[in-house]
DNA sequence: GGAAAAAGTTTCCTAAAGGAAACTTTTTAT
DNA sequence: ATAAAAAGTTTCCTTTAGGAAACTTTTTCC
């Protein structure tokens, strides 16, 4: 996107070229199974004395006759020495996707538990591999924790203003101040304090 | 964020891959089903419902009583928003952990480039899942740009402090101030302008 | 080019999957 | 505890998958 730079061209100008429907997957089995016989360079018969499959039975596969119970797919797989997320991921095509979704200050989903005031960040978007909310932590005593969060995947938290006590499982509590973060795994236990004269709001991150 | 990557990677920069090590064919797919129906806490009615298999046959599936059919399997995929590969992973493997990195203001590790001024947060932890920094937006003409920045991966970007410009190759270029957000898929082309009087500061992460 | 062999497809049959409904077990409400 | 409702299983029947063999197409070799 050099014009960008040269000119003043912005994306609602540019015309976007017509690059076909793409279609969703419905995973073509039997297109793929051939594929990847061919890839071995191996006839119907030698896959068949491999998985011991009928010849047939291959042929209307591949010819998406009929639809592979899972014990023939299993058959295959052993056969051919795949596994089977294989037979389903074929081209792992990069597509560039290009959501986008923005969310102005104190316009996230609100969603207030017993002791957070939670505020959903980029809630337009599923599907992500991460998310992000801002929180303002009510809880000014750990007692108002039944016991530990703990849940999966990984968190990053930072402390946007005022000021925490950050507590976990395994080490000894902390102080965080504004602008501080910490990156931990949510399965350790956790929870958080404000001990700031106004509740402290952070930033939250999880991905799993 | 291209830049920061091509040039001095350390272990702390880098993002954990899925760990896709799943050589393991569950034998006992039915099984499987029936924990995934039970995590959701569906009925066998309503995952009918949801896929349009007949209850009695979800009944045998989850009874190892008949193998189904890549047609059936589809249906359950796409039914429960599940993707195949999931059928197949069962004994979900609770990683270990219970890591821990704190950060304090201003003492990330910097990381200057031509166009920012990034502090790397976290950096004690490697093969995490996020990769978060504070990023001091120097850049005030995208003519500072050569190109769109580009990377594989999903980020999310929140306003310190200051306000930019956010321009990205499908969308109309939008200002951020304090406290907005925004999420976006980072293969698509982006790029960022400070737009105030001080520099811009924002948190970036990135996860792929 | 014309067998012959090899590879692949289609047919035909039986074995198994999938659906409707009857039946059994479990849960909820009274 | 008992009836009613909900959840789950089994039966019975129709449709479809899978295998053996016949058939068609492609390749090999003279």
């Amino acid at each position: 996107m050099t014009e960008l730079i040269q000119q003043d061209i912005y994306p609602s100008m540019l015309i976007s070229e017509d690059q076909g429907d793409e279609k969703i997957e419905p995973v073509k089995l039997g297109q793929r199974l051939k594929e990847i016989r061919k890839s071995f360079d191996l006839t119907l018969e030698e896959v068949s004395k491999k998985t011991g499959l009928a010849r047939s039975t291959l042929s209307k596969i591949e010819n998406e006759q009929i639809s592979p119970t899972f014990q023939v797919m299993q058959k295959l797989t052993s056969g051919l020495q795949i596994d089977i997320p294989q037979l389903f991921a074929p081209p792992k095509q990069v597509r560039a996707t290009g959501r986008r979704d923005i969310t102005r200050n104190e316009e996230g989903k609100p969603h207030p538990t017993s002791t957070y005031e939670h505020e959903l960040l980029a809630t337009q978007l599923s599907n992500k591999k991460m998310m992000p909310f801002k929180s303002l932590v009510r809880s000014r005593d750990f007692a108002d924790y039944s016991d530990w969060i703990r849940h999966d995947g990984e968190e990053f938290l930072l402390v946007l203003s005022g000021k925490i006590t950050f507590f976990s499982e395994f080490y000894e509590p902390v102080n965080l101040n504004e602008g501080d973060s910490v990156y931990y795994d949510a399965n350790m236990g956790h929870m958080l304090i404000s001990i700031s004269e106004k509740d402290a709001l952070i930033l939250w991150i999880t991905a799993s």
